[in-house]
DNA sequence: TTGATTGCAAACAATTTGCAATACT
DNA sequence: AGTATTGCAAATTGTTTGCAATCAA
């Protein structure tokens, strides 16, 4: 019994495809009808939740719970930080200074090391001054 | 038709008083059981979806897609903002002027407004140390 | 008395599992 | 050839809804 290690195929590659093309959030069902449903989902259930194991999504729960998940792009930067709009579901990827100061500090001060995938909520510049 | 404040009921009082009693996670089925089943699930599922959306409870997804609730305290502070142990469930609240820093840059730089409850995971100490 | 709350049973929806067929290397 | 992957159907689980009875004000 060796371990082999895993197979790539064409449904992986169109998920995965599809799934980059959201920047920001997706269900598993949006994956499944953009996929015109020739896809069985339950391949789409096991493909998504290896990747939230490898931490390459991101799962959160929302509104109705309904479960969202984000693709956390690929970069060579350690830290990988997000910024998400509750409202629009936007998630913009932070690259500054104030990132590894805050984990420094964190885990100085605090006794806490961040996790590698962060995700923050807050509200987008637009979405923000609607609420009066 | 008038519109009626709402009630106060001995359901109510015993979930809200077993909830606050976990400190870190719960599920709706732990709560169930703490209560000896003596309260419907309808009952418990109800009164936490409300807690979440006044942002009393913070509602997340981890392992297994078990979803967890965490109380967040009721405390003065404008900035209500805590630490999460992705291992053990701990939560921390954080009251430290780094966090206005945060939000402040965030907003300044980023162009992003914090929400009001924030959940940062990370690893405490204790689980911190344990991979290697 | 009036409207809110409760809890059961039933409906519904989301996710997982078993398994035979198929695809990858 | 040997193992991983796929996808259907079925099972399972989690959550919501309808509604009649009960409770709080």
């Amino acid at each position: 019994m060796k371990k082999r290690e895993s197979y790539n195929t064409k449904q992986k590659d169109r998920i995965i495809d599809t799934i980059k093309r959201h920047h920001n959030d997706f269900t598993i069902k949006e994956i499944y009808e953009e996929l015109n449903e020739e896809i069985g989902l339950t391949t789409i259930y096991r493909l998504v939740d290896k990747l939230v194991l490898e931490g390459k999504i991101n799962q959160t729960i929302g509104k109705n719970n309904t479960v969202f998940y984000q693709y956390l792009e690929d970069c060579e930067e350690t830290n990988h930080f997000f910024l998400k709009c509750v409202d629009c579901g936007v998630m913009e990827h932070i690259d500054c200074d104030c990132i590894e100061e805050l984990s420094n500090h964190i885990s100085k001060k605090h006794n806490f090391s961040l996790v590698d995938n962060i995700v923050i909520n807050g509200k987008c510049m637009n979405c923000g001054k609607e609420n009066k």
